[in-house]
DNA sequence: TTGTAAGCGTTATCAT
DNA sequence: ATGATAACGCTTACAA
């Protein structure tokens, strides 16, 4: 370990712990001499402060922690990129949790971070997660939290979304104008928001163009292991179906299934069935065909969200006002070869 | 902030502040009444020990710091899958950094952790790293270090990895005993141990089985975008040779590249060319033709990693002996289409 | 401009 | 079985 201590740079050079410490973080009050010889002996004996006795004296501890579903995901590591940027532009380390969908597990990971004394929590919830009492509690002894992706309106944070209803609203119109008349959705589980709120921009885009809603052609995607999914419900679809002519996935991941699955039964996509994701994976343009799909920015809005909570820890620690802010971010749908005509 | 402090209990309960503190953590002078109350109070009033107390004072911090080159690739999400799994296992936290394959950013971030007092540090090089002066520094000052993935054989400590030379070795014999004559390698930049280990491997197989080994036949891969480098490499091998029947990629993104450039020019995989790919990230599945890799398991060297880590944690504690060990974890040849006859 | 001293919340030593 | 007290290394009123 690094052993170097305020009371060792002071006694080598006669002067006391209070003068190098302050000369040390630029204190106006320090002789520039003094502050010389100081920033020069911390130098040359190799000077680190200890950050837990600094943490303890100030009450704050320079991180942040994140719990989010799962790290082993295209879209969640970006928005760990994100976060990781940002928080290092501003001088924040990073605790890293993950829930693995599990509201069980998630409070307990939120209860880690708040003994370790975070500065503040960004989350993105697991599906399974209903009840938020978990999350208002840390609200609540002052540790803001950033809610991203995966969040719940009705807590009261600052929020970093995209529209997911317009989105889907966005990707199904589209799939329309293309001519598609029959068009399914495989959706997610009935928990999570962004789940929801895809479906209901799928079903209003359908009732805003004058097509009829069709529960039969809704198909649930609840198993986590999306890919699977995708492809079971993609058999049973046309199997019970024999006219539809396009699918709107709830994931990139779950429409990689339905291509999969199509792929090897030789029906054509898109003349025969159009498919059309949600995320913009890297897979999906490596894929055959490549996949139309909704560009999510996942690094912005982990960048985004770093970016709110270290605004809003600043605030808290200087008495200010803090405003919650939902940020939504810009979608675009990435056109590739599963819906061109 | 959670206020609750020893003092609080103490006070509450008319005892001494020692009194609770041995209580709290079972030492077996306390009666067992005396326990009781004091575990009963603490719950009550919700009390949650001061982090940076404990820490100042034990000085540990029950801590892991990670740094990889990315976190937004499947492999590196693996292997923190596997990091965060053990570490909550065994009661630590884990802070991520990532070098963007940068040397002086690792640097960087190597300082970042020992500032912030972890108690080990896992970590895989940045393909730009060929001194080891700054890890070497740290595992002198007593802070355990655990090399995983991308290694320096040179430096003193704990590492965790695959034999990739024989991994490449059987990729190749694999390749030749199904027929292929003339193989081709994609490999990476000459720094990194495990583009040079695969490498060589590559050129092992090929001399036991005697096939000459022929430079001309080895592309560099090194922009770091592997994806394009696959494509762009491809592109000019077909023009260089006609007659390659097969490729070694160092990864599987690489193979993508490459399987994605023979697919638009309509070259039959594997009947006219062959890819082998390095890996077995999801994507290998879910391309076309589905791509023949090696299995590099990233979750148990996560696993292996930080669980070697905190036994030298361990160990350093209790001032014995560590012994640094380096740990192998078998690869397995997963064969799929693109290398079927 | 510099220094004294208290205090952050815990743990550990040594008495009682 | 319990408690008084010092100590961990730093920051910050306040005093000089």
């Amino acid at each position: 370990m690094n052993d170097t201590k305020l009371t060792d740079i002071a006694f080598a050079l006669g002067i006391s712990v209070t003068t190098v410490s302050k000369a040390l973080k630029g204190y106006t009050d320090i002789s520039k001499t003094t502050r010389a010889k100081v920033l020069e002996m911390a130098e040359n004996m190799n000077y680190r402060p200890n950050i837990n006795a600094v943490n303890l004296r100030t009450n704050e501890t320079k991180t942040l922690g994140v719990i989010i579903p799962t790290t082993v995901h295209h879209f969640f590591s970006s928005v760990l990129n994100g976060i990781l940027e940002e928080a290092e532009n501003r001088g924040y380390l990073v605790i890293i949790l993950q829930s693995n969908e599990k509201y069980e597990l998630e409070k307990k990971q939120i209860e880690l971070l708040v003994q370790k004394r975070v500065d503040g929590i960004l989350m993105s919830l697991s599906n399974e997660t209903d009840d938020f009492s978990h999350i208002e509690a840390v609200i609540r002894k002052n540790t803001p939290v950033v809610l991203f992706d995966k969040i719940a309106k009705i807590v009261d944070c600052s929020k970093v979304v995209i529209n997911d209803r317009k989105a889907a609203y966005d990707a199904v119109t589209y799939l329309i104008r293309k001519g598609y008349k029959k068009i399914a959705h495989f959706r997610g589980s009935y928990v999570p928001q962004n789940s929801i709120d895809r479906f209901l921009g799928y079903k209003k885009a359908l009732e805003d163009n004058g097509i009829p809603y069709d529960p039969s052609l809704v198909y649930l995607c609840d198993h986590n292991t999306d890919f699977e999914d995708g492809y079971e419900n993609a058999k049973k679809l046309t199997e019970d179906h024999t006219d539809v002519d396009a699918i709107f996935a709830i994931t990139d991941l779950i429409a990689i299934g339905i291509i999969k699955y199509l792929n090897e039964v030789n029906i054509k996509i898109p003349e025969q069935i159009a498919v059309f994701g949600f995320s913009n994976w890297f897979m999906s343009t490596v894929i055959s065909p490549k996949l139309t799909t909704i560009d999510q920015p996942g690094y912005d809005i982990g960048f985004q969200a770093a970016s709110i909570l270290i605004d809003e820890i600043s605030q808290i620690k200087e008495h200010l006002p803090v405003i919650h802010r939902t940020v939504e971010l810009p979608t675009e749908i990435i056109e590739r070869e599963s819906t061109r005509r």
